[in-house]
DNA sequence: CGCGTGTTTGAGCTGAGTCAATCCGCGTGG
DNA sequence: CCACGCGGATTGACTCAGCTCAAACACGCG
């Protein structure tokens, strides 16, 4: 999967040098040549028209490796599409539990659910150096009043991160270790299809422990998943590298679909502190 | 999956022995008039302005206890707002594994996570007679340009039901069972409150079923953990009658404070099937 | 080379699940 | 009025998936 990704890394690291040329050209956004955005905000819009969301969005944004993008309790001034790299929100409750609420990637847009409080609820940590094309929320919404179409993406993108959540509420009450484990492998390769790359493999951007808060388990749990998995033979997983080997029974370990034994009726796990 | 929605409730009539929920007069639906319209769609709408939304709403519906006011694959077409009585929505994979996703209680809209895909997600189950105030979706999409603020009250909805998933996600991943029925009776409560109802009596109007599912929970467990809270002199509950006895120390449970013992670091739970 | 962070693996422990029996309230028919 | 049946709620006894504690291990870095 890295291909592209190791590509945005390497000028990452060498912008942070001061070194490469490549981005001297002032950073506006044009949203007509980003390669995700089909997935993103403008879906839908006339791209040609700079006139439009173009005209909105800053400046890209840097975020390094483990910098906070924004802090649960900020004003929502803006909303952020992921431009390239990677980023974790987490919810953290007042005694210090806290869970990693999504994993966010290019073409994704951060910060819909500050739109209720006009506060961020989530910290949002940028798993490695990333960039952001900054929304000014405000503006976008007036601006959505002169384009209905953009209105309606506003609004696809809130559905869509609204029935994401249902899905992850059923894996959380019907799903056991392994299962959790293959549908969130799944899951991730959609999204890696969906913007071009391998279905097949790619480099996970998160720690054990942070794929555990996401899948409900502790970290124990998922290292031992994945073993189960690769003495399978259904994937090749090392370290944070990701080989699927057997996409059919991945996708069938996802859902219920429990071989091995043969259990008329999977049980749903369900988890306790 | 049923073209229209009255036919779709005819079929549920014959269907089940619930439910006939043809609605006989036309009761028009006057938001400036509706106890909850605080709560509800016409959030910070001019109220007394007639021409707005309440030209919008169509006649009112009533669906009796049982009855489906949508199913899952629905196209969607209406957007409801609950003006009595209560439902629940539920999700269900291809396999029969189902979750309830939530309980909607009068003011509250439901059909938002139908927005991404023009389709309802969930079923949507009266618990008891109801009746609801149908918004069509595409003509509120047309007069929110015209009333910012009902673009806004829209976006708000729809974000706090993100927060709201995400706030039910760090209770499945973070709380034990008895800390989750304490969660789910202060939410409960709360709710009754910004309805102008007690705080520590109410009636639920779902089975323990419904609880356990939306709980994450069996629901064998609900009741032993209902006996608990009944044991500790928290909460009295007999079927679905409930009178909270110790509301702090209902939200103290409620927030990993688990007394009984002294454990200093309260485990999280998680689920497993 | 030593150290720290992140990942694995092992060895028990336990909260919640499963299976199963009983109870309770209620509507129905005799 | 009561026996009967049925769906929902309770309670008990036992099991187990995932948790906890703990000890290695791998890798990168100064």
């Amino acid at each position: 999967m890295s291909g592209q990704l190791k590509v945005t890394l390497l000028d990452h690291a060498d912008i942070s040098h001061a070194a490469n040329p490549i981005h001297l050209r002032p950073l506006a956004s044009m949203c007509k040549e980003c390669r995700v955005s089909g997935l993103c905000l403008p879906t839908g819009l006339p791209l040609h028209d700079n006139s439009c969301l173009g005209a909105l969005i800053g400046p890209r944004m840097r975020i390094r490796k483990g910098a906070a993008l924004f802090n649960a309790n900020d004003p929502l001034t803006m909303l952020y599409a992921v431009r390239c790299g990677s980023f974790k929100t987490s919810l953290n409750s007042v005694e210090g539990q806290g869970v990693v609420i999504n994993f966010w990637m290019p073409g994704d847009v951060l910060g819909l659910d500050a739109i209720a409080t006009e506060r961020h609820v989530c910290d949002a940590i940028a798993l490695e150096d990333s960039e952001v094309c900054p929304v000014p929320y405000h503006r976008l919404q007036t601006l959505a009043r002169d384009f209905p179409v953009l209105q309606q993406s506003l609004n696809r993108l809130m559905s869509r991160e609204i029935v994401r959540e249902h899905e992850r509420v059923l894996m959380l009450c019907n799903l056991t270790a392994e299962q959790r484990l293959a549908s969130f492998l799944v899951g991730l390769s959609k999204r890696f299809v969906s913007r071009g790359y391998s279905a097949h493999g790619f480099v996970l951007r998160m720690s054990r422990e942070d794929m555990a808060s996401y899948l409900g388990l502790r970290l124990e749990t998922v290292c031992r998943s994945v073993a189960r998995l690769r003495a399978l033979r259904i994937v090749g997983l090392q370290g944070r590298l990701v080989e699927i080997l057997d996409m059919p029974a991945l996708m069938a370990l996802e859902q219920g679909g429990d071989e091995g034994v043969h259990k008329d009726n999977p049980k749903a796990p369900c988890s306790t502190p």
